[in-house]
RNA sequence: GGAAGUAUAGCUCAGCUGGUUAGAGCAUUCGCUUGACGUGCGAAAGGUCCAGAGUUCGAAUCUCUUUACUUCCACCA
């Protein structure tokens, strides 16, 4: 039995995957080595959060950045792909939380030291469960660098920046107005709100004023802010209003005078024109009571209920406080109306809870310093954008950024390196935990309760994870990084803030290039979401399809930046692919002889089919490279899967087949060696794409394999071009899909073969016919073939076939219906005449001739003789069965 | 309110810097035990490239306008 014997009929997936996976691993194929005598390729990766769970978009964003590393490692460069986890400060704290509350307990009972604990505990048990998820899809990460953003070495990096950033005066403390979630029971940055319109009403109500004079109406969608109201404002151009800036409101429910003032802010025509102002629970009633000097009154506590400057409503829940406050304030009969009113409402983006705006006393990071040379980064070009458009975006995001909260009223995260002094209260922020205040000396220190927003640590993960602050050879080798693969919609979260991290701490941009990639929607375009129960496991895909069919069916078809669907038939047809080469794999080893020695192989006794594939294959290296150089990765995988299955099994294998099965042909050994040439290049090719079924085969093909991930990229070879035999081939081919074509039209069985005639006075063409008669024989079900210069001896009912400069004549004999074949002749000249007119025209317009590129008009000329030439054919041939029929 | 994306065969989508008789997969129709594969082979049908205007010798491709859907940012109490 040979090898190609040996192989199952059926490519099965799940019974080799894991372990080529472990033997890469073992051997050390992932490892990123410094190597001064090759040139470094890196990539970071995005680090999943280890309360994730594997999902499409992580197979996709994997799946990218696996083809990129593994294509660049081909390349000879020393490929390094980092990998490792987020620790989701927010996220994880809540399913500690969680199980606390199972168990009855909260994490203030606990307190901090046991809640880190348990923090702790709960990663080590559940962090690596993402990581062996990533490993299934085939991932070539350098697992002996995995980073963690809360190991060592990540939290001095983020101390680092913290105490750089704060002695350059870029982190600051500061009572702002900051978006809270009561669920949460955190400050959440801006860009963690999620907004969405929400049905809510308009609450009318009257503000008497103190003289007595009537009342003034304002509109509020949250009645009980009232309670923390300082004035109310109306606009100085306001003509309605012109008389009563400065006079006195009496608070309703609150029984306190509060005065009118006029500000700019108040929009004209808005509502009753008339605002209340709230200025510790709005962020731009805090700017204007900033301009008027206001008190800022907060009315409501950390979780979300009254506090004690809410007077007889102090202890309430908010929307308890605003029910009664809506109906004292109707049993008071200051209710005007109640008016539905549809307005956006920020929501916390982790657990949808609708956000409290408060002042509070926060860590803010200064940001327009910041983000003038992220901005520079990307304009200069030294950060490039896949697809640029998102440069756009980018830019626009960063020229009106806002200064960033970046405390959190959260355990699970880094604590922020300050120190207040308990008895001078000055803030010492430094590196490690300082012995005594730097102002009084005292030795009474208490660290910030504060941890840092997550995305504090990840921005820092390009350099932080190749051992900054320290100046490690990996950070010189291996920094910056080349590509930063990932998800548009964290653009401004992860992107635009390692940018400006990068800027700043290592003068240095963190990546020279950006591949966006969009969404994995459902297929029916949804987004995949637990709510909707729409998600699909990708685990359970690769179980039933293989990993190379997920990873392929997910990179066909995909542009950078636009999202996708996810349709399970494209899965089936990659796993059919993957079939189709593993049974051309058996094909080409079931015929091979014994330890074929292709060192005997005679270039001279290459056929032109031989030629026609070597040379194409060339051509089909050089296109796939440079797509893959332009990230153009789905154009790249579907060129690859085109020659695969349509030029080397459809039809190379089918015109070798004979020469195989001729153990006594001169040419078999040659016939093998180009089998295996082609075959091996493009599963070279197609590794990056399809790891697993490419390394299986292989392995199948040669005998001492090492692994085709260490194997070098294909290079075109320039011995192997042949143009003209490129050419002959195509020729050949169109005369067997017009072959074939007829005899279907005609219901010819393919049992029946015909003796086929080739009319032709062109000595190339007709020595091509004769050197390709095998091949017409086999797959143009040929009896033999007979090449000729003149019409004699052709029967008038003879199916013919018009080519470029000749004809060939089928005689079927009874089975050709004469109408049947006029008719398709007059309609195959009809149909050459128009695209002859259409080209001639071209042609004979002197604008087209003059302007359009040399190559193209040469093109079209060509075409036009080549049209010319098959419609003389054509007409003759239809001609001749008038006359004669 | 601002910005962006998408619109191509029944479905899902390719089509790069303008020059193809507009492509693929799936579905459809017809035929095939052709010594690798029916997860296959062969053949076919199917498209005013959303609509309109412009630039150009030439537009699916570039510009503008319209329509529909999607997304992001901002946000008026």
């Amino acid at each position: 039995m040979n090898k190609g014997e040996s192989m199952a009929k059926v490519y099965e997936p799940c019974t080799v995957e894991k372990q080529i996976y472990e033997n890469w691993e073992a051997n050390g194929y992932f490892k990123g080595v410094i190597d001064p005598e090759k040139k470094p390729f890196t990539i970071v990766i995005p680090p999943p959060n280890i309360t994730g769970q594997l999902h499409m978009g992580h197979a996709l964003d994997e799946t990218l950045q696996d083809i990129i590393i593994r294509f660049k490692r081909m390349q000879g460069f020393s490929a390094l792909w980092l990998p490792g986890t987020d620790h989701a400060s927010i996220a994880t704290e809540a399913k500690i939380v969680d199980a606390l509350a199972k168990e009855g307990l909260t994490k203030e009972q606990i307190g901090r030291e046991e809640f880190l604990k348990r923090a702790w505990d709960w990663k080590a048990k559940y962090g690596s469960r993402i990581v062996t998820q990533l490993r299934s899809l085939g991932s070539s990460c350098d697992w002996s660098r995995e980073r963690f953003t809360m190991d060592e070495g990540l939290s001095k990096a983020v101390r680092e920046v913290f105490v750089r950033l704060y002695n350059k005066g870029l982190i600051y403390k500061g009572e702002r107005i900051t978006n809270w979630c009561p669920c949460c029971n955190t400050s959440i940055s801006d860009i963690e709100i999620e907004y969405s319109e929400d049905d809510g009403y308009f609450w009318h109500i009257n503000y008497p004023f103190a003289d007595g004079s009537g009342a003034l109406t304002i509109a509020t969608t949250r009645p009980e802010t009232l309670l923390g109201d300082v004035a109310v404002a109306v606009n100085p151009e306001d003509e309605k209003y012109k008389d009563i800036i400065g006079k006195m409101l009496i608070l309703p429910l609150v029984n306190k005078e509060i005065p009118v003032i006029a500000d700019d802010y108040v929009e004209l025509g808005f509502g009753t024109g008339a605002v209340k102002i709230t200025p510790a629970h709005d962020p731009n009633d805090y700017e204007v009571g900033k301009r008027h000097d206001l008190p800022v009154i907060r009315i409501m506590d950390d979780k979300g209920f009254i506090n004690e400057n809410g007077g007889k409503y102090a202890g309430m829940e908010r929307y308890a406080a605003r029910k009664q406050i809506v109906e004292d304030l109707k049993a008071e009969g200051l209710l005007v109306k109640i008016e539905p009113h549809k307005h956006n409402v920020g929501h916390c983006q982790r657990c949808g809870t609708v956000l409290e705006p408060f002042v509070s006393n926060q860590w803010y990071v200064k940001m327009k310093p910041l983000a003038e040379p992220a901005i520079d980064a990307v304009r200069s070009g030294r950060i490039k954008f896949v697809p640029d458009r998102f440069a756009k975006t980018y830019y626009n995001w960063m020229e009106n950024i806002q200064d960033w909260c970046i405390s959190r009223q959260l355990w699970w995260g880094h604590r922020i390196p300050a120190y207040y002094c308990d008895e001078c209260g000055h803030i010492n922020v430094s590196r490690e935990a300082p012995e005594k205040c730097e102002c009084c000396g005292s030795t009474k220190l208490t660290q910030e309760q504060d941890t840092l927003d997550t995305w504090f640590s990840s921005a820092l993960w390009p350099f932080s994870t190749l051992g900054w602050p320290d100046e490690t050879p990996d950070l010189k080798y291996f920094y910056p990084t080349d590509v930063l693969v990932t998800g548009y919609d964290i653009i401004f979260f992860w992107v635009a803030r390692m940018i400006f991290s990068a800027c700043e701490q290592m003068g240095e941009v963190p990546f020279k290039t950006v591949l966006f990639h969009g969404l994995v929607r459902d297929s029916q375009g949804r987004k995949m979401s637990k709510s909707l129960g729409n998600g699909i496991d990708p685990l359970e895909v690769i179980d039933q399809f293989g990993t190379d069919a997920l990873r392929f069916s997910l990179i066909t078809g995909n542009s950078p930046g636009n999202d996708q669907r996810y349709l399970q038939e494209k899965v089936e047809s990659a796993r059919n692919f993957a079939n189709k080469i593993w049974n051309a794999t058996r094909f080409v080893l079931m015929n091979f002889d014994e330890d074929p020695d292709f060192t005997k192989v005679d270039p001279a006794k290459f056929t032109i089919e031989d030629k026609w594939i070597l040379s194409a294959a060339n051509r089909l290296v050089s296109e796939v490279t440079e797509n893959l150089e332009k990230y153009e990765l789905g154009v790249a995988l579907s060129k690859v899967y085109d020659f695969v299955w349509d030029v080397y099994c459809d039809w190379y294998i089918e015109m070798v087949k004979p020469r195989l099965f001729d153990s006594t042909a001169d040419n078999r050994l040659e016939a093998q060696f180009v089998l295996n040439e082609v075959l091996i290049k493009c599963m070279k090719l197609l590794h990056p794409f399809m790891p697993f079924v490419t390394e299986a085969i292989y392995q199948k093909l040669y005998k001492d394999a090492e692994s085709i991930m260490i194997s070098s990229w294909p290079q075109a070879n320039e011995k192997y071009s042949y143009p003209e035999e490129e050419k002959a081939i195509d020729f050949i081919i169109d005369a067997i899909k017009k072959i074939r074509n007829i005899r279907h039209e005609m219901g010819v069985p393919s049992s029946r073969k015909a003796h086929v005639i080739a009319v032709t006075t062109d000595v190339s063409k007709a020595a091509i016919l004769s050197k390709c008669e095998p091949i017409l024989k086999n797959l143009g079900y040929c009896a033999g073939l007979t090449v000729q210069a003149d019409n004699t001896g052709i029967s008038k009912d003879a199916a013919s076939i018009s080519l470029p400069d000749a004809s060939l004549f089928m005689p079927l004999e009874e089975l050709i219906d004469i109408k049947k074949e006029i008719e398709r002749l007059t309609q195959e000249k009809q149909n050459l005449e128009n695209e002859i007119n259409r080209i001639s025209s071209k042609l004979s317009n002197e604008n087209f001739v003059n302007k359009a590129p040399a190559q193209v008009v040469e093109g079209e000329r060509a075409k036009l003789e080549k049209y010319r030439s098959i419609y003389e054919n054509t007409a003759n041939r239809l001609h001749d069965m008038l006359e004669r029929g």
